[in-house]
DNA sequence: CAACAATTGGCAACCGGTTGACAGAACGCG
DNA sequence: CGCGTTCTGTCAACCGGTTGCCAATTGTTG
């Protein structure tokens, strides 16, 4: 005969796919059925709710199911229920670190609970993102946007469909979870003015960010309390290089400590400043957000505000998960507290001599 | 008579759960049919295999679907093709930065030729990662397995269900994806002999790493070459820490030059020695492994040698999904090259005064 | 214009579980 | 022992596409 070996090919024929399917694919309620001697239904139900059924045949069953090596057919199970056990996480760019700690977040949390992770990215982009989620939508029971950047409304409509939790924004309607960027932006701007500045900059983040804005206004309202000077510069983009290009203007504006959007910008900064010999902390402090993977790579290490991001992970899963299984609010935003890293990039400023 | 309201929030009744559904559940094949004026399989037809329909009728149905706003719904399709579009990734600890950029290299692919990612972490043990493997096995059509720590005796298994493909790893008759250490390591090592350097400490990493045993033959072999003296040296673990409890050794040794099995180790290691007073690459130089994610917030800037581990992600990717699609060998190895990234941490011996 | 080939479209049987409705068995109680 | 009640288990109809097979339609050609 053919060997049936056509394994690399996408069309099999179909006596060969039934062929392959009877050597590979696992054994159905069918087969349990007929081993335990009962009706395939009593099956289904002996192994979604044991409850509904006797102990012995449940054993019966069982007992038939581990010995065929049995496995659901997570298809044949989502088709009438609609339900997969599964749950995407769009972020806003995978190439940023901040998505990291939240991808593991949300990773660990979902593993624990028996759900698995979809993972995609928009780039940037509404129109992507948006593609993304309604792919997503289709397969998962739920979504978790992490900083998205589409419209309020088409959030809104997602989450009308299905579960939909946002990290890192806030959403009329939808439950959020979201740093609080209050405590942590004031015990960093304390501690500066303690080191006698006076004057501050923040380099903001990109100009549609909603975090960059609360950010901005932590900043204000903290140096108010302190009695600090608070000037505010623009970025042309929240990386490495964006901190890097930022550095003539911070020089310009006379400040002697600076908290940046995240810590990409605050480590770009520094680097430029060091490498026009400025020396950091002595002549001016360095602030960064996020205390990202890598924060304390640097000479100093980079003081910076933690944004608890695997918790905001964690915390959105958990979240979809009570949602999913009927527990937890509809909305509601969930803060976690942010808090002050103090490293060695920010300090007393040293008289020059 | 009795209302079955028992299970109240999760559940749905039947009736509500249609309602839910008519509601917000899409169109499906029939609603379309019923639109165009056609049988329910020709419009099946007409959308997944378009030449197999007149223009007429397709150009009809087309129409229909983008009235109805039409969305396969991915179960009933998987159900009897068990295709899904999907593919899992699996990687042995979502915490390690190596891992980023595969992950991102592999999302990125696998968006552009319309697949989505399955996410999953072993958290380093072989049980875990089986489990997750056969999982995700039941869902996806494929599988990357990123520096797998289960036995080849059972990723060999796995395959033989659906396609597979290792990273970092070689595994007999699995295609494999693996960055070759030679070039990388031999540019480095001949750029450090260039610099006078004579004897080298290669810092290993974790005892049973397969990558490890390759990059410490890469490096005896260099060293041979640039008749430079090689000691290995242990690590209790391939992390920051890992790196800095091994500057006492290392010290010992008498090298003047150091390669690591990976940057996070040369990363700690160079923290420790600076703490000691040690200047860097004056008295040592430091080249690390992987090139990840921070290899240059570091003063000096780490020395390293590039894996591409992006394109290792993006090419095991693209093996996978060319075996899905039928196209591909079934098994070998697919080298990505690794080059030196030359940066500050490495550099010629300065005399002691 | 008839005959024949090449397309196109329709029917119906699956894929593998889930679940409401119902029949039969087991059991309690007077 | 009979009757009603509670459990268990069975039946059958879905969920929404896919696809082999055949019939009808269309187009081509002698």
């Amino acid at each position: 005969m053919t060997e049936p070996r056509t394994q690399g090919h996408a069309a099999l024929t179909g006596a060969a796919k039934k062929q392959a399917r009877n050597g590979k694919s696992h054994a159905t309620i069918y087969d349990i059925a007929k081993v335990a001697g009962v009706n395939p239904s009593t099956v289904s139900r002996a192994l979604s709710k044991p409850e509904r059924v006797s102990a012995k045949t449940r054993k019966l069953i069982e007992d038939a199911a581990a010995q065929l090596d049995y496995q659901v057919n997570p298809f044949a199970r989502a088709l009438p229920t609609g339900r997969t056990n599964t749950f995407g996480l769009i972020v806003a760019d995978i190439t940023n670190p901040t998505f990291f700690d939240i991808i593991r977040g949300a990773e660990t949390t979902a593993t624990l609970r028996d759900y698995t992770l979809l993972l995609a990215e928009s780039a940037e982009s509404p129109v992507t993102e948006l593609t993304a989620a309604r792919r997503m939508m289709a397969t998962a029971d739920g979504l978790i946007l992490a900083s998205p950047r589409m419209d309020d409304d088409d959030i809104r409509a997602l989450a009308k469909d299905k579960p939909v939790v946002v990290i890192n924004r806030e959403v009329d309607g939808v439950p959020c979870v979201i740093p609080d960027v209050g405590k942590g932006i004031s015990e960093a701007v304390r501690s500066l003015a303690g080191n006698g500045h006076k004057k501050l900059a923040f380099v903001a983040g990109p100009p549609r960010s909603w975090m960059s804005a609360r950010r901005w206004e932590g900043v204000q309202a903290a140096c108010d309390w302190s009695k600090l000077e608070a000037v505010r510069l623009e970025s042309s983009k929240p990386t490495v290089d964006g901190g890097r290009q930022v550095a003539r203007e911070v020089r310009a504006s006379g400040a002697t400590a600076v908290l940046t959007y995240n810590d990409l910008l605050a480590i770009g900064l520094m680097q430029e400043l060091q490498a026009a010999g400025m020396v950091v902390p002595d002549q001016i402090s360095i602030v960064g957000f996020d205390d990202i993977f890598g924060a304390d790579f640097t000479t100093p290490p980079l003081t910076t505000v933690r944004s608890p991001l695997g918790e905001c992970g964690a915390g959105a899963t958990a979240r979809l998960l009570d949602l999913l299984s009927g527990r937890g609010e509809p909305a509601g935003t969930l803060r976690v507290e942010t808090e002050l890293v103090l490293r060695g990039s920010s300090g007393r400023l040293l008289p020059l001599h």
